[in-house]
RNA sequence: GGUCUGAUGGCCGAGUGGCUAGGCAGAGGUCUGCAAAACCUCGUACAGCGGUUCGAAUCCGCUUCAGACCUCCA
């Protein structure tokens, strides 16, 4: 196994050779989803940025043990007033049980996931069902003296664990700059200071998710669950801790701050943070009423799609960007990334047609280091993807004849491009999804029929054969000595 | 207000001291019965102003603009 991949740790700020504490085994825990509304477009981003790195370490040979979490209790709506659990409200609006909302959304959001080509991870806990040991790690930063019992609900003391312990290194934060700019005017919060956040809270009257805990029958933090079950499952020390860049502060600070909290240090070694997606040049937000749903994208029902597009299209349109950068969404930007793909997926095909020469007059192993050099750097998918296209041209002209190709180096472009396209970024082959044994022969017999009308130069024939096949979405592409053909 | 990112050709988007990113769109050509596809050729893009340098889109400073986080968010 080579391991060259350098992946940029939000932690030091800088690029860094990955290296697993225990090889070949990796651990990585990813944020998932809250299950209280519909997968969205931003829910695409992470989810498909980890699904490329959790690909692309187990291509090098690393056993993965990858972990998303469900948040289905937990992340409270407001800190400040109600505290009630956003799954609780979302419940009592439509008259459902909470655990009802979470499995609906849940499997809604497995079902996107799916379309996507997302690989489920290893394990997805759920909150709900980690709630002892939330219970275990409030009571051990308790013990440690870094949290305080007030009223019912526990509260982490910032400002004393940051006596000892950089509380704002993830995201570039000073702790002084945080308490002057946080003057909140909250006189209800059963908070010493406006910088605590809770581990349990004790619940109200109306709550209806809670659990009976040492200090109230409440719920736990929003923070909690993840410093939880990643520990549980990849141990008090693990290698990669990933999730969107909105939620380095205050989320994953509290994450390490409750890990050290409780076990002296922090949990993950390399945070890996994928930035957000914008519509218009404006992120996404359920506040900015402008998000889309992956539902929608896949059926095109909204305002602001001219056209469906397909899960695989967003995939890719994804993958052309690097994860780190801001990814504007648009129709003309999907619409490219659309019939790209179009004709990366065709090349692909155009491969196994191919028919192998003496000798080779191009170097597919350049093909090879370009993309494992592009990967290694930091998950570099749009440079993977522009050698590949430099290559799609490079197989339209071995079909052509103007290059040719040896039957070896036939073979291990194809293992090359297979492995790259589809294994490690994940696309799929959808295109030949209507070239089943049946269809095949019947529209092979019907070009055979037009090949004869071509030659015979009755071209009202050969036109009608044509013109009717691209009506049902197959098209023809004439060649010197043929045809080719594929579904639309 | 504080903290932090970013500004690349018509659009999307890599790169980051000297050597073509790539895709989409556009122009011309080859091929073709026509069309499509494919292939070939084509764009003097790096917000502005200074500075460092033999050389800067890439480093430094300032300016302008945009965005993110500080509150739930992927």
């Amino acid at each position: 196994m080579k391991s060259e991949l350098v992946l940029y740790n939000t932690l030091t700020r800088k690029k860094e050779l990955f290296k697993p504490i225990k090889p070949p085994f990796v651990g990585m825990y990813v944020c998932g989803p809250t299950v209280y509304g519909d997968p969205h477009l931003g829910h695409a981003r992470p989810a498909i940025t980890f699904d490329l790195l959790f690909r692309y370490l187990r291509a090098q040979g690393y056993k993965v043990r990858y972990v998303r979490n469900i948040t289905d209790v937990g992340h409270l709506q407001n800190d400040a007033d109600d505290g009630e659990d956003k799954l609780a409200v979302k419940a009592r609006l439509e008259n459902l049980e909470p655990m009802e909302v979470a499995q609906f959304y849940t499997d809604r959001y497995h079902r996107a996931m799916d379309e996507l080509n997302v690989l489920p991870p290893s394990i997805e806990p759920h909150a709900s069902g980690h709630i002892m040991e939330q219970i275990d790690l409030v009571q051990e930063i308790l013990d440690k003296g870094y949290a305080y019992e007030s009223n019912g609900s526990v509260y982490f003391d910032v400002e004393k664990y940051a006596e000892s312990h950089g509380y704002g290194e993830l995201s570039g934060r000073k702790i002084d700059d945080m308490i002057s700019n946080t003057r909140d005017l909250d006189g209800q919060s059963d908070k010493r200071r406006p910088l605590d956040f809770a581990l349990w809270k004790k619940a109200s009257p109306e709550h209806i998710m809670r659990w009976k805990a040492p200090w109230s029958v409440g719920f736990p933090g929003w923070h909690l669950e993840c410093s939880a079950m990643s520990v549980k499952y990849l141990g008090e020390e693990f290698d990669i801790h990933g999730g969107g860049m909105d939620l380095m502060f205050p989320h994953h600070e509290c994450e390490i701050a409750q890990n050290t909290a409780a076990s002296g240090h922090g949990a993950a070694r390399y945070w890996v943070h994928n930035n957000m997606i914008t519509i218009n040049g404006q992120k996404m937000g359920k506040s900015l009423g402008n998000f889309i749903t992956l539902e929608e994208l896949f059926s095109g029902n909204h305002k602001m799609l001219v056209q469906a597009y397909s899960p695989m299209v967003i995939r890719f349109f994804i993958l052309q960007a690097h994860y780190r950068s801001t990814l504007d969404f648009s129709n003309e930007a999907l619409q490219a990334a659309e019939k790209g793909l179009d004709r990366l997926i065709a090349a692909i095909e155009t491969i196994d047609k191919i028919v192998p020469g003496e000798r080779s007059t191009v170097d597919v192993a350049d093909l090879e280091k370009r993309c494992c050099d592009a990967m290694d750097d930091d998950l570099n998918s749009p440079m993977v993807i522009s050698a590949l296209f430099d290559w799609v041209r490079i197989i339209n002209q071995l079909h052509d004849g103007t290059q040719t190709i040896s039957a070896a180096d036939l073979e291990s472009l194809r293992g090359i491009v297979h492995r790259f396209a589809f294994d490690i970024l994940g696309l799929r082959d959808d295109m030949c999804t209507g070239k089943n044994d049946l269809v095949g022969p019947l529209v092979e017999m019907l070009l055979d029929m037009r090949q004869q009308a071509k030659a015979d130069k009755d071209w009202a024939t050969s036109d009608k054969i044509r013109d009717g096949l691209t009506r049902i979405g197959i098209e023809v592409r004439d060649r010197k000595d043929g045809y080719d053909w594929s579904v639309k």
